[in-house]
DNA sequence: CGTTTTTGACCGGCGC
DNA sequence: GCGCCGGTCAAAAACG
């Protein structure tokens, strides 16, 4: 497309006028072929190489720009398509499988494990898991990927799909789930609804306003993703700092503050502004008890290239709304990790490649009205390791990196908080650096995957983990079966994702991905058990890697 | 002068 | 219906 623009300037303007600038991408392009157009006239008769020269390098550069900035438009894009048509996928395999299998049940408790699901984060785990095993943190895509994924179309599903979720629903309603249907935000998470989709590819049509259905007959047509409740799911990050806020690399404009209850400190409310229409914003405060703890939550999903210092924290914030939907933690009462247990079972200190590290936790709020994960970045190791998860939520280690010591972070308090430095997401931590004291442990050189598939081991390895996950995956699959042990499903130990084929990467934030072989999923459910387990060792990761994202801008 | 912040008003949900 | 509360809006002020 880029290369057309460039070698016909007067038609390709024509184009983009010619087209409502639904995409700001044919606005940007639109004023660089203007200026090509504009400057090659006269200056090519004064001095024909060297200006010329200058205005071309000039403009290549600023070609080479937002060439990246389409790309990433065009990953995005990507990715919620895939979403959509893993939700086909799962919708499928769910009718398939309900034809078959008595409805669901309630658990004992009351709570549904079903509460915290989301089919279409679910499903789009499922196809990724199946579709191409080292998706987990690769966004870089090649045509190879589009074509094969193309070939898996889902108009000729539509119908059936559409059916069946529309059962499905009625059947959730008649049995009274409650299944968060009172939270609905399809904005907060980067899923559209199939007719946005074929519509349209602009990424900003995930904003609030472009989801009521546009007429009845969209309505009648698309009753899936628009009436499939939704959950609203926050990311809460405890740091300590004196400043204001926590620069996390993205645009921040303040449009309001409140006093909270029971808080003296004022509520900040602050909206992206990276992009017109972006619909993620955060709330800061300052923690009442400890007013050096800033507490900043993330809400939504941006509709617009980041920054390479906010992609970290935006994948990590994704990552973790993306499990909280999914349920991979479910619910408040059905999982409680007790970290002291993972310590003592599964050798989380007693690895000994583990170095020193501050560890980090993250509990998981299914407080009304929003499910929120609370990344608590404010503890040192020990404090985490005598605290005692509240009731009502679920509480994991997670090892951070200690070195160095991140004074932004931790507003020089002196607790250890991983350094904020960015890498890839498919980056390997470096070794220590020598003379850093470990504190104890044993000085290794330990990547950041290796740590993530050691926590996730721990926690998988959990029985009660394993239960709730197989409640929780029974409930998109219809009906559980008795699963072949998790330890067998569970199959983490390669540092590098990508080449994990058993747990393959799933997270709605990072899934585009050329398919594999085998397209059809297996239906028995011990099959779903990795693609759970990699949710979870996605988060994990991610986790990791937001403790070296750059601070400041 | 454009952008950002401030701040009171407004709105909707919820409980009583 | 009323009040409380969280969240948002929008005009005015402040800022660069």
């Amino acid at each position: 497309m880029l290369l057309m623009m460039m070698r016909s300037p007067s038609s390709t303007q024509q184009d983009c006028n010619n087209n409502p600038p639904a995409v700001n991408t044919g606005l940007n392009l639109l004023t660089l072929n203007s200026g090509i157009s504009s400057t090659s006239a006269s200056d090519i008769h004064r001095n024909p190489n060297n200006k010329l020269m200058t205005s071309l390098q000039v403009e290549l550069e600023r070609l080479h720009e937002e060439n990246g900035e389409l790309k990433t438009m065009l990953d995005q894009m990507t990715k919620s398509y895939s979403q959509l048509q893993a939700q086909l996928l799962i919708a499928m395999q769910k009718q398939a499988q309900n034809r078959l299998r008595e409805p669901i049940k309630c658990e004992a408790n009351g709570m549904l494990a079903r509460q915290f699901m989301d089919p279409r984060l679910s499903a789009a785990a499922a196809i990724d898991h199946v579709r191409n095993p080292s998706v987990a943190y690769s966004s870089g895509k090649t045509p190879a990927d589009h074509e094969a994924f193309s070939s898996f179309s889902p108009s000729n599903l539509n119908i059936e799909v559409m059916s069946t979720e529309r059962d499905q629903y009625k059947r959730r309603l008649q049995t009274n789930i409650n299944c968060a249907e009172d939270a609905l935000d399809r904005s907060s998470q980067c899923l559209v609804s199939p007719n946005h989709t074929s519509k349209s590819s602009d990424p900003n049509l995930l904003d609030d306003d472009n989801d009521e259905p546009k007429s009845s007959t969209d309505q009648e047509q698309v009753p899936v993703a628009d009436q499939v409740p939704f959950r609203k799911a926050r990311v809460s990050v405890r740091a300590r700092s004196e400043a204001p806020m926590i620069s996390d690399g993205c645009q921040w404009r303040k449009y309001g503050q409140k006093m909270a209850k029971g808080n003296p400190c004022p509520r900040a409310y602050y909206r992206c502004t990276m992009a017109i229409g972006c619909p993620v914003r955060k709330q800061v405060q300052r923690l009442a008890e400890d007013k050096t703890i800033l507490i900043t939550t993330y809400e939504g999903n941006h509709s617009h290239p980041l920054p390479p210092a906010a992609t970290a924290m935006a994948n990590t914030t994704s990552a973790a709304a993306a499990m909280l939907l999914s349920g991979s933690t479910t619910s408040k009462e059905a999982l409680q990790y007790h970290h002291h247990h993972h310590l003592a079972n599964s050798g989380f200190f007693s690895n000994s490649q583990l170095p020193f590290f501050a560890s980090s936790m993250a509990t998981l709020s299914a407080s009304a009205p929003f499910p929120t994960i609370t990344l608590d970045l404010t503890q040192s190791p020990m404090q985490q390791f005598h605290r005692i998860p509240p009731p009502s939520s679920s509480t994991f280690p997670l090892p951070l990196h200690g070195y160095p010591i991140n004074h932004q972070l931790m507003g020089g308090l002196g607790h250890p908080i991983p350094a904020p430095m960015y890498f890839p997401p498919n980056y390997k931590a470096p070794p220590p650096p020598a003379g850093v004291s470990l504190g104890g442990q044993r000085s290794t050189s330990t990547h950041a995957s290796g740590m993530v598939e050691t926590v996730s081991a721990a926690i998988a390895s959990d029985p009660n983990f394993t239960a709730a996950l197989a409640a929780a995956l029974s409930t998109i699959m219809g009906a559980p079966r008795p699963h072949q042990g998790h330890q067998e499903s569970i199959n983490i130990n390669d540092g590098d994702i990508a080449n994990n084929n058993a747990a393959r990467g799933v997270v709605a934030s990072t899934n585009n991905s050329p398919p594999s072989a085998n397209i059809g999923v297996p239906p028995g459910f011990a099959a779903w058990i990795p693609t759970a387990s990699s949710l979870l060792h996605h988060f994990l990761h991610q986790l990791i890697i937001y403790s070296y994202v750059p601070l400041g801008h």
